[in-house]
DNA sequence: CTTTTTGAGCTATGT
DNA sequence: GCTCAAAAAG
């Protein structure tokens, strides 16, 4: 996300008094304060302009500045003004700040938000344009892949060796370069040989059914639909008279073409564009991320201006040294130098290096290190863990869990993916829309219902045959004879509680609704009823659930904010370590920050390295940079000389980050105590050699007496739908519209009850007089025309 | 149909 | 080590 500008009253203040570069009083109060080159990136308002902004360099208060200075000078209204971010965290930071600099005017900034936000507005607003009703549904990773699965499977691919994950993979991949299905390379099937865009476009297909649209989807079909249809696009280009993009360097091709498409426009109408980035902090090749579009923006928009903000506010000139010389040795990038003009004080730290013997005597002496900070009265907000990955965060948590520290875990296991939240949600998916099969399935037999396998089997089958959504699937199976009778009064029972509950979707407030709902349909009753230790944890998360619906006016509004906003605003202010990934990290602050886990194969990660080569090393190394930046006064980094990984003990080195730092400017610390030894200058006598004092076993490796709330493991995205519209009949209508292909009296064959003759048919329901199992009701895809001539 | 057992694979990073 | 999926048992 956006780097924060400098703090008011902080250091930064102060510095830039000194420096003598800010600007002297302005007549207009949100200019003052700024310096030459953010003031320059704030004014110059027509054309294009490109702001390399390094980190800490006030990139967001630039930003910020910019909006609050077009509003303030009258050039646009808020409506006319789209600020484009990647996360929900940057958006919400930005709308908050432009809010303190010229009032209450924000809450008319409609078109501030992430990509996919505005991605969704726009879909609703022309979903008969893009196949979809208004009320679609963004489905998360997790019914990614199921759906997935299930497409795979019904076309007979083995899924041990072509999972489904991995097509989801391909898919995102695809989609995150703007290609749809007829326009994948040919080189591009290397799934299931060459199967992969056919299952593609089946998903596709499928989704429409099921009104449903993925994360990619967002920004695909957009783009389709201002392709196809010029004059919306037009429409756009009138009412934008200003676009803003924070983190340029993160879009991927999608974006770009998105971006492109809104920033054309007529002579009249074209778009100031203004692109924010930092070729040094792209980190997210990995999700399609172009740095190029950076590198290129000069040739995409001709004319363009191009401002270097180099000035950090930030950190320490030891830091910067530190961060300066270990990102020099990428090769590809623009080139910044950060400097700073704040005098280094004599206390100022030097950036360390430290070394452990295993990950949890890693873990044990930062936590001291945080303790003893904190006795040294350094709040603990100030503080920071950046790992890796989030793998590395559970030893941390239980050591600060022993120890009694607070601490925060952001990007964690987040409260919308928790298992009991997302069944809940899916309860209210399925009211709120009731095509959403996904949602649908994941409940059919939550609580249990005696709804299993073969039910689910049947009624997919049939959804998928009938191009229909599995609920309407349901419906029709409940009436017939296809599944067993216990099953059936089971099914029936369900439905007939979703019509009930969706019935009240208006009545009732959406609050009540969703007790009512957890209620009657025995899930609070499960989880009361469940003597695991978690389930008490749960139940309170589902009053949880239910309290935080409060805050939005009615269901669809809810599950449109969950769908894009996992994380749910943690208001605490209690005073806490934060945890997180370097990833989550970006856009962040803080006094001290901590860096475990550096070495070779987890740091530079070996998958990056061996996936992408150079450009993968550089993008760690821009990771490291990122860490780095993170830091006001005091970065600590660490390696352990063995790690557990996927179960195993291994010895690890020290990353080769930790040789490309500037000697001058990093202590190493030599360990008092225990710890793997480390020479003081060569980074060579790590390693298993070296441990001068036996560990004290006890604390650091007993047994970690709980476990993490949530595994981490879930990487599924919340799902949600819109308006509240439902019709109940267009389910049904759906069904009866088609025209039967059977004709009274044919002769057809079923599975299981063998040879028989139609004798009456409703929409694609046949009633069939059959020669041993008598007369039953069985929906037309059940049976195959019996061939008279053979 | 549900519960239990066994076995395989796996770990980045996030909208 | 941990989780999920398939297989086996109840």
């Amino acid at each position: 996300m956006s780097d924060p500008a400098p703090q008011p009253g902080s250091i930064t203040a102060r510095a830039l008094a000194a420096r003598g570069g800010a600007v002297a009083a302005t007549n207009v109060p949100w200019l003052e304060g700024l310096n030459p080159e953010q003031l320059r990136a704030v004014e110059t308002l027509d054309g294009p302009v490109l702001v390399l902004a390094g980190a800490g360099t006030g990139k967001t208060r630039v930003l910020t500045t910019r909006i609050a200075h077009i509003l303030g000078t009258g050039r646009a209204s808020p409506g006319q003004i789209m600020a484009v971010t990647f996360t929900n965290k940057a958006a919400r930071e930005m709308k908050q700040r432009i809010g303190g600099m010229i009032g209450s005017a924000v809450e008319g900034m409609p078109w501030l938000g992430t990509f996919h936000a505005i991605g969704t507005r726009i879909l609703r607003y022309h979903a008969e344009l893009a196949g979809l009703k208004s009320s679609f549904t963004i489905l998360d990773t997790d019914d990614q892949i199921r759906l997935l699965k299930q497409l795979i499977q019904a076309e007979n691919i083995d899924e041990k060796r072509w999972p489904a994950r991995q097509l989801a993979a391909h898919i995102d991949r695809w989609k995150n370069r703007g290609l749809l299905p007829d326009q994948v390379p040919a080189s591009d099937g290397v799934f299931a040989n060459g199967r992969g865009v056919e299952l593609y476009e089946a998903y596709q297909e499928r989704m429409a059914v099921l009104n449903a649209v993925d994360f990619g989807d967002l920004l695909v079909k957009p783009i389709k639909l201002f392709t196809e249809n010029p004059d919306i696009l037009a429409d756009y280009h009138r009412r934008f008279k200003f676009l803003l993009v924070d983190e340029y360097q993160d879009t991927n091709v999608a974006q770009y073409l998105w971006l492109r498409l809104l920033a054309q426009g007529t002579d009249e109408t074209k778009p100031n564009i203004c692109c924010v980035g930092d070729d040094d902090q792209s980190i997210y090749g990995w999700r399609g991320a172009e740095v190029d579009n950076i590198l290129r923006f000069e040739r995409d928009f001709p004319g363009a201006t191009v401002i270097r903000l180099e000035r950090n506010y930030r950190s320490t000139s030891s830091i910067l040294a530190t961060a300066s010389h270990l990102i020099a040795h990428n090769e590809d990038r623009l080139g910044k130098t950060l400097f700073t003009d704040m005098v280094a004080e004599d206390s100022e730290e030097k950036v360390t290096v430290a070394s452990a013997w295993d990950s949890a005597e890693e873990a044990r002496a930062v936590c001291e290190e945080i303790e003893s900070l904190q006795t040294k009265s350094h709040p603990l907000n100030e503080m920071a863990i950046l790992v890796r990955t989030s793998a590395q965060m559970r030893e941390f948590e239980d050591r600060f869990f022993t120890l009694g520290l607070n601490y925060r875990v952001v990007g964690g296991p987040r409260f919308y993916e928790r298992q009991e939240i997302r069944d809940a949600l899916a309860y209210l998916r399925v009211i709120a829309q009731p095509e959403d099969g996904m949602a649908f399935e994941r409940i059919v037999n939550v609580p249990k219902r005696g709804l299993g396998d073969t039910t689910v089997r049947k009624i997919n089958a049939l959804s998928r045959d009938q191009d229909m959504s599995p609920l309407a699937a349901a419906r029709l199976l409940s009436e017939t004879e296809e599944i067993r009778p216990a099953a059936r009064t089971a099914l029936r029972k369900l439905i007939e509680d979703f019509d009930r509950w969706r019935g009240n979707l208006d009545t009732l407030p959406h609050t009540e609704l969703a007790e009512i709902v957890l209620d009657e349909s025995g899930y609070t009753k499960m989880w009361q009823d469940d003597t695991s230790p978690q389930a008490p944890g749960r139940l309170d998360n589902l009053k949880e659930l239910i309290r935080s619906m409060e805050e939005f006016e009615n269901l669809a509004g809810f599950l449109e904010h969950i769908s894009l906003v996992m994380d749910v605003d943690s208001a605490e202010q209690e005073d806490a370590v934060t945890l997180m990934t370097l990833h989550a990290a970006k856009g962040l602050e803080f006094d001290t920050v901590f860096l475990p886990g550096w070495e070779e194969g987890l740091f530079p990660s070996q998958r990056s390295l061996d996936e992408n080569g150079k450009a993968g090393l550089e993008e760690e190394r821009r990771l490291a940079y990122v860490g780095i930046t993170r830091a006001r006064k005091r970065a600590k980094l660490w390696f352990s000389s063995n790690r557990r990984i996927h179960g195993l003990w291994q010895s690890s080195i020290p990353s080769r980050f930790l040789d490309e730092l500037p000697v001058d400017h990093v202590d190493v610390i030599e360990q008092t105590s225990s710890y793997g030894g480390y020479g003081a200058r060569g980074y060579g006598n790590y390693g298993a050699s070296r441990f001068d004092k036996p560990l004290e076993m006890d604390s650091a490796y007993q047994t970690p007496g709980w476990k993490r709330a949530q595994a981490a493991r879930s990487t599924g995205k919340r799902p949600s739908s819109g308006p509240m519209t439902i019709e109940g009949e267009l389910v049904a209508r759906s069904v009866s519209t088609k025209a039967s292909s059977f004709a009274l009296g044919d002769r057809v064959f079923h599975q299981k009850f063998g040879y028989g003759d139609v004798s009456l048919i409703e929409g694609n329901k046949l009633t069939i007089d059959f020669d041993k199992a008598g007369r039953k009701k069985v929906v037309e895809s059940f049976v195959t025309p019996h061939n008279q001539a053979g």
